[in-house]
DNA sequence: GCCAACGTTGGC
DNA sequence: GCCAACGTTGGC
């Protein structure tokens, strides 16, 4: 039986009690990384790996996903257990530019809605909040761990993680099936949840939301559940 | 650089 | 467990 491509994620636990829970994230692809690279002054460049990798986050920036300036986020989290290379991965993520963009614009402080997928009720948990911005994930120049990336070298990561902490659980169960109702709603009638990402880009594990989106939802817990 | 084949996510 | 959605890969 073939692994799980290396590709797949990076995944740290990120359970939801753990005060700091880390959520190890997505590789950057070999092009993006040579995108970034050429944006870097070509002089002095014996700047450390990591210097450079700060750098070309900050250049990033300008992609057609960050457009917008997010500071809220969904964060996918499977809630039971999957093995993969015999591990239980209790986060995952897409092997996908878009992730990987989305974790860099990560903020301290910020606040992220934490959802449970891939489950009989999917749906949003709890908020937790962002404590550490993107680092390079060690496990992936770890020979013995299972998200080893062999073609990783230290001068330039290609996976990266971000710290979360637990903020509360929402007052009740927020369920996919009731946030789908008012994104249909909404997409009739203009109302905030109408480009929700959770609907528009299905199998992003890691994504932005909007201040209304953040808002709306999070109105949610307040109301009887449908 | 298109696009068919393929593999995975994740709701149902 | 099925399969739609959709991201990735690789042949051309």
């Amino acid at each position: 039986m073939p692994w799980p491509s290396r590709k797949r994620d990076k995944g740290a636990v990120a359970d939801k009690k753990e005060p700091d829970a880390k959520i190890a994230k997505t590789e950057e692809t070999q092009k993006k990384e040579e995108e970034e690279k050429s944006t870097k002054p070509p002089a002095g460049s014996s700047k450390s790996g990591w210097k450079n990798w700060k750098k070309a986050k900050e250049s990033d920036a300008g992609g057609e996903e960050s457009k917008q300036t997010y500071c809220h986020w969904l964060l996918k989290s499977e809630p039971e257990s999957r093995l993969e290379k015999g591990v239980d991965m209790k986060v995952s993520t897409v092997t996908n530019s878009s992730a990987r963009n989305f974790l860099r614009a990560m903020k301290l402080g910020q606040q992220a809605f934490f959802y449970h997928s891939n489950c009989k009720e999917p749906g949003i948990v709890g908020i937790v909040k962002i404590v550490k911005e993107a680092y390079p994930d060690h496990t992936q120049f770890d020979q013995k761990d299972p998200h080893y990336d062999s073609t990783s070298r230290k001068e330039n990561p290609k996976w990266s993680m971000v710290d979360v902490q637990f903020v509360r659980m929402t007052k009740r169960f927020i369920p996919l099936s009731e946030i789908k109702a008012h994104h249909l709603a909404h997409k009739a009638d203009g109302g905030p949840l109408k480009n929700m990402m959770l609907f528009t880009r299905q199998r992003l594990s890691i994504q932005p939301l909007t201040q209304e989106e953040f808002d709306f939802v999070l109105s949610l817990e307040e109301e009887k559940p449908h």
